[in-house]
DNA sequence: TTCCCACCTATTGCAGGGGT
DNA sequence: ACCCCTGCAATAGGTGGGAA
């Protein structure tokens, strides 16, 4: 069954009339005619009763508008879809971000994309390194934002977004509160809550072994808000990146010695074709300042 | 695998004609 | 005069083969 077949059909529900139905669809009555018949022979029976004035819809063809009209409401709803994901109006935009990264530095981002591109729905995805490169993959998410301690291989590029360190986060009141920066060697005897999603966690648990200390370990989370919480209620201190603290009073103090941070990127899968809202997004990230200029 | 071209087939629309 | 159908030509679409 052809659409221009069941457009000729519903033209000829409305005007029961051959040569207006004709016009209404911007063809030649014959042409009309003949489309009507071959849908009559491919449905298997005769739609109209053809009587000059009085020409009607016989039974088949009033059973059969219906669905004919659905088709073609549908259509049109399709139509209607892919014209606003084309010219991004209700276009949704699957956007995953890695659990440990914090929303800090995204805020001004998102008001200002979201400001510029009303007709784009965000939606954001959290998962770990791997599960957001699998949802890249399958392209269940069109674009993730990752913390990389180092460059991704693969199919995936990674676009430069900004370096973030990683601090001590403790309460108030604790001796750190007193130093600019704290040194590993000083970590390691303090009560440490283990972020379980940190991409740089091997990196540094290690130091307790260097150190040949033992670790204290009061809790583990994958959740940073839990962590930031635990810290806050002076179960011990953690290590995190400096835009991922939330938790208001939460106190926070660089670590050295050796220095350690994170580069947040944007990755997308290398050679995959972007869609227009994929587009705006990247285009928009490319132009932002991340990395605001040195107050005075 | 993709693109281009030639050839074949199907579809569409116009002109004209028959029936009422 | 109006309504619908038939025959024919133009056009669009599909298929297969060859080149890059």
């Amino acid at each position: 069954m052809e659409m221009h077949e069941i457009r000729y059909f519903l033209a000829m529900c409305e005007a029961l009339n051959f040569r207006r139905a004709a016009v209404r669809c911007n063809i030649s009555q014959p042409a009309l005619t003949k489309g009507i018949q071959k849908l009559e022979e491919k449905l298997g029976g005769q739609l109209f009763r053809r009587e000059r004035n009085l020409t009607h819809l016989t039974d088949f063809g009033r059973l059969i508008r219906p669905y004919l009209e659905e088709i073609q409401s549908r259509t049109s709803a399709a139509q209607s879809a892919a014209h606003d994901f084309l010219y991004l109006d209700k276009a949704p935009l699957n956007i995953g971000i890695m659990v440990s990264i914090g929303p800090l530095r995204f805020t001004r981002f998102l008001s200002e994309f979201q400001r510029d591109n009303p007709g784009i729905e965000l939606w954001l995805h959290e998962g770990t390194l791997e599960e957001l490169s699998e949802k890249l993959m399958s392209g269940a998410i069109d674009l993730a934002i990752m913390g990389l301690p180092q460059p991704l291989g693969g199919r995936f590029d990674a676009m430069h977004l900004y370096a973030e360190r990683y601090v001590a986060v403790f309460a108030r009141g604790h001796r750190y509160e007193g130093s600019n920066q704290i040194p590993f060697s000083d970590l390691v005897t303090e009560p440490y809550i283990d972020r379980l999603s940190c991409e740089a966690r091997a990196l540094v648990l290690k130091q307790w072994e260097l150190h040949e200390t033992e670790l204290v370990c009061t809790h583990r989370s994958h959740r940073d808000d839990w962590v930031q919480g635990l810290v806050l209620a002076g179960f011990g201190m953690a290590v995190m990146p400096e835009f991922s603290i939330s938790a208001m009073g939460l106190k926070s103090r660089v670590l050295a010695e050796p220095e350690l941070s994170r580069n947040v990127s944007l990755v997308s899968v290398a050679g995959r074709r972007f869609s227009p809202s994929t587009a705006k997004f990247v285009k928009d990230v490319k132009g932002f300042r991340w990395t605001p200029p040195p107050g005075p």
